[in-house]
DNA sequence: CACGCGTGGGG
DNA sequence: TCCCCAAGCGT
């Protein structure tokens, strides 16, 4: 069955050159790295937070080979407060891939960044259309909304079947043969300010004319998805180990929540916490509950802070770094230069 | 294929 | 208070 597409590639790319995004910080330039670094950033992250760390780490690690000898733990304090830290462990992987593999240089095609860790088929697609032209399509959230809405696209996005639907759609409606840079920027300005997920601004719209949504009057019913996942809820505490102006800090396994990253021990509960103390000496005070939400469950986090006199005995520094054996004092000064996870990091200061 | 994985903002 | 979402990917 053959099924007629509207040709929104002209009016989308004209849009573009005239009322899209042309200023942020990654773009005016093909420099793999540098859209590389933005893409990965930029995966379920918006502009605005973005702002807030992209200089910083290029100002650190300027290109892919002092990235890829850099210490992971560098990589991780430069994310701390972005979230999805994995992205970080990928992003040091992939940059040491590029240099065993490929010689220092990002791979030019869709099909080869696709290969390298945290490139998957979008941000393959984004990082071979900005920075070698290639005509290929990406499919983000922003991009799901508007084709969704431009063919008022009924299939649930949460079943694979449809959604590789809509990728080849989107293969399909690419722009012949020009402006796959201002084609792809434009589907994701256009998302991103125009086409929003609540109260559209049609009237604007460059696409208005083509989009069935908008005839219809239900583009606010676009994109169809089901996919509900019922958040848990969880209660730890946090033991707050203070000796002068250094805090007990251990790095977290590299798998689950914040891997890899810096946090005051953790324990199943505050008794527990207590219990490991036992009779230390020192000033012991629980703190108020912090809540914290992350995507599949509410944290709560119940922080025991004791203050350790200024002679502590060996023995229990000793227990100390026995317990948790990647265990250090932090001094304040110190911290920065320390991945923390943004909830732990706003506890301390 | 379903789920794990952060954080901040908006309605 | 609660839900949804944001330039998704890995397992």
């Amino acid at each position: 069955m053959k099924v007629e597409l509207p040709g929104i590639a002209a009016p989308l790319i004209d849009w573009q050159k005239r009322h899209g995004r042309h200023a942020l910080p990654w773009q005016q330039t093909r420099d793999p790295y540098r859209v590389w670094l933005s893409e990965i950033m930029l995966q379920q992250t918006q502009v605005a937070t973005v702002l807030g760390y992209y200089d910083r780490f290029l100002a650190r690690f300027p290109d892919v080979a002092s990235l890829a000898a850099a210490p992971l733990d560098d990589v991780l304090a430069l994310w701390a407060g972005l979230g999805y830290y994995s992205r970080a462990r990928n992003l040091h992987r992939c940059a040491q891939a590029v240099m065993s593999d490929f010689g220092g240089a990002f791979p030019p095609s869709a099909a080869q960044l696709v290969s390298l860790p945290g490139i998957g088929r979008s941000t393959a697609a984004a990082i071979a259309a900005f920075c070698f032209g290639e005509r290929t399509a990406i499919l983000d959230g922003n991009v799901k909304r508007v084709l969704t809405r431009v063919l008022a696209f009924e299939d649930d996005l949460a079943s694979t079947t449809h959604e590789r639907r809509l990728w080849a759609i989107a293969e399909q409606l690419l722009p012949q043969d020009q402006g796959i840079e201002a084609y792809t920027q434009g589907l994701m300005d256009l998302g991103a300010t125009l086409c929003s997920m609540r109260q559209p601004l049609c009237n604007s719209c460059p696409l208005s004319d083509l989009c069935e949504a908008h005839r219809q009057d239900r583009t606010e019913q676009f994109p169809v998805k089901t996919r509900k996942v019922k958040r848990s809820r969880r209660a730890n505490a946090l033991l707050w180990l203070q000796q002068g102006d250094a805090v007990w800090l251990v790095q977290r396994p590299d798998t689950g929540v914040w891997a890899g990253l810096w946090s005051m021990p953790e324990f199943e509960d505050l008794e527990a916490a207590e219990a490991w103390l036992g009779d230390w000496p020192g000033e012991r005070q629980p703190l108020p509950v912090v809540r914290h939400v992350l995507t599949h469950f509410d944290w709560e986090l119940s922080p025991l802070r004791h203050t350790l006199p200024e002679r502590t005995g060996p023995k229990r520094l000793e227990r100390l770094q026995r317990t948790w054996p990647t265990g250090k004092w932090v001094t304040l000064a110190d911290l920065p230069a320390h991945g923390l996870p943004a909830p732990v990091a706003k506890l301390l200061r």
